[in-house]
DNA sequence: TTGAAAGCGCTAACAA
DNA sequence: TTGTTAGCGCTTTCAA
């Protein structure tokens, strides 16, 4: 494995310059068709790579990313995804780049225009695209100036999926309702909670809700009877009689599916009611959930891996700038967790 | 956000050259107590972070990782494991670090000493520890050079879990006893199918199955017939007579759990019974395991995400060896994989 | 005990 | 159209 060539000495075999390698390579204007030709034919022969430190060194470039994310104060959920940035912010360090999280409030679409007005000054973009006409007209902002922009947790309706990090909400949907179907007999009915539809990031809840299902549905699906409960948003005291109401109306349900974080709630209400021989799932490894699952009452939670999507946004986005690289992202696995498998 | 002071800055406000900069910088010899305690003080006090791309540059050092693991010729459970070596080894050409993989065969303790012998002359090591003995000979070889050595996919019996990339075999096991309680009706016995135990990495099979007799143990844990079978190694016919014997004797039987990727051979079976009404449960996503699961005939597939973890072990090593960092290699989840969330 | 200087592989400004 | 040169922030060697 001998070391590669570097630039030197491909100028010296070429019979040139340095300063035209660095031409062609750049494909600058300034070299005639044949010195290019022949560079060029050597960059192959030798199979010529640039030393990505010492490009990055004398290129003395500083890159920022902005993260547009919602405030972690605002909904628990938000909490690790901003372990991950941090923790990026603190590796990114050593290639010149940093890291700024632009908060916003998850429920004020002023308050995402106002950072995204923020975020316009960096070179890259991370971003939750809550609201999203505004997130849209970012986006595009940013792919006019030709700088990267990654959405993560939630995509964009008609957003690229190479340049989403995060879990594919059918396929969670769809993941849940096997589960629920393997896990509760097959004559007892399913009920489907939607809690806080109009409260955020609705595209996920969407998907999660038509994988949900479109499992029971086609021809050789499994048949069930599925009753869907439209939860108020932010009363959980409603949410009680609501629960309390539809439990005794249909006392055949077997499981209950709540396509978000706020499992919680109806865990809180199974105990109240004595009513914890329910199979419950949700979303997402927030300490409230956590709590019922360790006892029993929450039985699976889908865990989005918020920390790791976070710290891998960015990332991405650095390894585009300072190393120009351009791997698609990869995807984040639906990971079941269970009792058994909670850490600590 | 100011940029980083440099050791040039720091040298003038010290009113010292470079050179006494970095010698206290590397504590080496040859700077009175004065002088280095000042130029101590003033990087404290400028929070001066070297730039590690210069520093690597400058250094001009050539890493080199060695991979000791099974050929993937020998068992297809390795074969994601090697794409993730050849991504990582790709990545990490940038750094200046070569990667190798050094082949042996999963089921000759020689041919790992030979690969083991290879590994000496490399600057770190990655390895899939399945003999003990010379494993331990070798990691502790590498400690007396102080050189890094990192274990995956399965862990020395009393290796440090720091030095670790992989599933917890243990909770793994009784996350599948869990997921067997919750699909099989009570009344019902599972069988615990083991194959190859003699085969190679009876760490993890250990674990396994600890893991998952564990769960119905202890003064809460749910009653249950278990039936355990000691399969032949590689003799898949006598495994046929073996496996249709049990479920004749056993009629009660309501799902099998194999702690190995062989599950495919149970699966088979099973087809031939025309038993494909039982929950078989196993792991590993090889694509033998993927067909079956997309049949129904195999429900459940915990994976590893073996490519995952041999990309982080490179990675990991990289970064001790170019920057010096020291964090936590961070844990493999223990993910679900049912035919809904199966990728393609 | 200290300083000066060359050089890592590349970029970019300036000359020719 | 091409070559030369001065760095980027650091390591390392040699000289003082």
């Amino acid at each position: 494995m001998s070391k590669n060539i570097g630039i030197k000495e491909l100028a010296k075999i070429a019979n040139v310059s340095i300063g035209t390698i660095d031409r062609v390579l750049h494909n600058r204007q300034g070299v005639s068709e044949k010195t290019r030709q022949r560079v060029l034919a050597l960059i192959e022969q030798h199979d010529y790579k640039p030393n990505l430190l010492a490009k990055h060194l004398a290129s003395r470039k500083q890159f920022s990313i902005a993260v547009l994310m919602p405030a972690s104060e605002d909904n628990p959920v938000w909490q690790p995804y901003v372990q991950g940035i941090e923790k990026a912010a603190r590796d990114m360090e050593k290639f010149s780049v940093t890291v700024d999280h632009l908060p916003f409030d998850q429920y004020d679409p002023q308050s995402f225009e106002n950072a995204a007005e923020g975020a316009s000054a960096y070179d890259a973009l991370l971003m939750v695209p809550l609201f999203e006409k505004a997130a849209m007209r970012l986006k595009d902002n940013f792919a006019r100036q030709g700088k990267s922009c990654l959405c993560f947790d939630t995509n964009l309706p008609e957003g690229d999926e190479h340049l989403f990090i995060g879990q594919h909400a059918f396929q969670a949907g769809r993941l849940c309702a096997s589960l629920l179907n393997y896990t509760v007999p097959a004559d007892r009915s399913l009920l489907l909670v939607n809690l806080g539809r109009k409260a955020g990031y609705h595209l996920n809840f969407w998907g999660r809700e038509n994988g949900f299902n479109s499992f029971f549905k086609g021809k050789d699906a499994p048949q069930r009877k599925l009753i869907a409960y439209e939860g108020p948003i932010e009363q959980a005291n409603h949410l009680e009689q609501g629960i309390a109401e539809i439990l005794q109306k249909s006392p055949n349900i077997g499981g209950i599916y709540v396509p978000n974080s706020r499992v919680y709630w109806v865990a809180h209400i199974l105990e109240q009611l004595q009513r914890t021989d329910l199979i419950l799932l949700g979303f997402d490894l927030i300490p409230e959930n956590k709590k019922y699952l360790k006892r029993g009452t929450i039985d699976f939670l889908i865990n989005q891996h918020p920390e790791n999507q976070a710290y891998r946004g960015v990332e991405w986005l650095m390894q585009r700038l300072v190393f120009g690289e351009k791997a698609e992202p990869g995807s984040t696995p639906i990971d079941v967790v269970m009792r058994e498998n909670l850490e600590e």
